[in-house]
This record gives C-alpha cells, sequence and structure tokens, in this order.
DNA sequence: CGTAAAAAGTTGTATAGCTAACTAAATGGA
DNA sequence: TCCATTTAGTTAGCTATACAACTTTTTACG
C-alpha cells in the first residue's frame, strides 16, 4: 500500500540513504547529521546558529544540540559575537580543518556508488524533483 | 550547498513533509508513524510484526516500540499465533475501526493539498522516482 | 532424538527531530 | 528614558530511529 504516497516514499528512501551515509560517515566517528552540519560549518566559518539551523532546514532546538555534539567531538568552536550579545559565531577546529577534504571524498563516494545503483538518469531525476518541491515548500 | 546531494534532499523534504503529516494526524492524537502503522494494521489485521517492520521499512526495534505506543493508546491487540510461539498477530481494536475511513481521509485531504501547492505533474514525477529508487535500493 | 542455527520479538543505549517554554539581549516606539 | 516586543539561543520532554545484545521458540540435520 501508499506505493502513490509522497509523504511514505519520502520518508522510507529517506531511510534507506541514511542508513548508507551512516556507513560513510562511520570512519570519522560522525553521523550524517553531524558531517553535513560541520561542512556547512567549514563552507562558512563564523556562522550562527539561526543561519545554520535555516541552511539545514533544522529547528533551532535541534541545531543547538547538535553543534553541542560537534563541541563535544572537539570540531567545533561556539564564540559569542561582539556585535550582538545573543549571538554566537560556529568555527571549526583545526581537527575539523584537518578532515574536511577526507569528509567531502567519503560523501563524494557515497554519492557515487548510489548513483550507479539507481542509475546516473534517476539520481538527476529525482535530485531535480526533491530540489524543486523542497522550493516551493521551504 | 549540497544542492545534488541525494541525502540532503531528500531528508530535508522528509522533515518537511513529516511536519505537514503531523498537522494532519493530530486530530485523532496520531503522529505520521502511528497513523501509517496503523493503517497498515486495519489493511492486513493478523499482521505479524517482521512484516509490518518490512512493509514499513522500519527495523523490528523501531516496529516493537511503535506498536508498543498504539497499544497503550488502545488501538492495538496483540495475540500470540497459535502456529508459532514466536509470533504475535496484530489486530486493530473496535477504536481504531472507528477512526478508520476518517484516518484515511485526512491522509487523503493533505496530499490533495500538498499535490495543489507544488503541482500534480511535480507530485506524481516525485512519487514515480522516488518508488524507483526505493524499489532498487530496498 | 538432540543440539546447533535461524528466526521473532524485546530491551538497552544512543542520536535526531519536534514543540513549548524559558533566559538573555537587542530593538523600537511613546 | 523605559517598557513592550522581537530575536537568539537553550532546555525540557516527547517520539522515531538504529544497532547490538538478549530471550524464546522453531527448524534443520546428523
Amino acid at each position: 500500500m501508499f506505493e502513490s504516497c509522497l509523504y511514505f516514499n519520502t520518508t522510507s528512501l529517506a531511510r534507506h540513504l541514511e542508513r548508507e551515509w551512516t556507513v560513510a560517515f562511520k570512519p570519522f566517528g560522525l553521523t550524517p547529521p553531524q558531517a553535513f552540519m560541520l561542512r556547512v560549518v567549514l563552507a562558512y566559518p563564523k556562522i550562527t546558529g539561526t543561519d545554520l539551523s535555516m541552511r539545514l532546514n533544522i529547528s533551532k532546538a535541534t541545531c543547538s544540540r547538535t553543534v553541542n555534539g560537534l563541541m563535544a567531538l572537539g570540531l567545533l568552536d561556539k564564540i559569542q559575537a561582539d556585535e550582538d550579545g545573543r549571538v554566537y559565531g560556529l568555527y571549526p577546529t583545526k581537527a575539523a580543518l584537518d578532515i574536511h577534504e577526507a569528509i567531502n571524498q567519503a560523501s563524494a563516494h557515497v554519492t557515487k556508488r548510489i548513483k550507479k545503483v539507481i542509475g546516473a538518469q534517476t539520481f538527476e531525476d529525482a535530485v531535480k524533483v526533491l530540489r524543486a518541491i523542497g522550493a516551493t515548500l521551504g
């Protein structure tokens, strides 16, 4: 049943992919959400929690906890902004910079593998339609 | 960033849709995973945990816990199978049968609304490609 | 038979996600 | 200036999810 249900098909695929990416990031001791957040901070050092939560499409509460997890792993630093006492800038640590390339490569590798399994055309079609929906809803 | 990442686009959309379906099932006091599990049991009374977990693409552990939740809500009964002492058949209660139609209608309603927002063609394309990938991976 | 392997289900422990409620700081208008 | 509102971020409490380890029961096979 649910063959034509957008919710079911999307969440089901999300669980599948979560398992694949979990394996990919395991060598770094990172979960997929942690790894993706870290990649955003590496790309945008000094980013704020609010901006980070918007880029990742997660709530501020979830963002706050994942940031804590990455700080506990010694991968992020949180420094209060000079301009605004409420705001914290997030910065990658040296340890984070050291694994930057390897993380990106691990993600590229699993992407390549999945693309081979499901076919390049299907992959492109999927990304295209998912982005279109995300843009409309979000 | 991550514009072309299948993992990110899929999980991001999954969170969006989770929020939409959460609203849809809230009047019944059910979360989307609970509601979808209940719908499967309503469609296949006497279903086992293993079969249920496969149909929903969740682990047996998650299945066991969600079943417990629905039993606590008085919507499911679990009866040990005569044929095999390890197996339990899951059955909808009268309360579950009473809300069967309303749940299906609520889901149909939110589907209709989403389809209008994103466009029927995009909706169909999405379901098609998500199913194709799920079939290949699963 | 009898025992080893497989299968069904549960439980422990962890992360991820949400909303709601909260604190603290900045903003804005009278 | 001062107070109400907004904004940034955290915390509390919940469900969902997974893997790993476990119990119980069945199956397979020598």
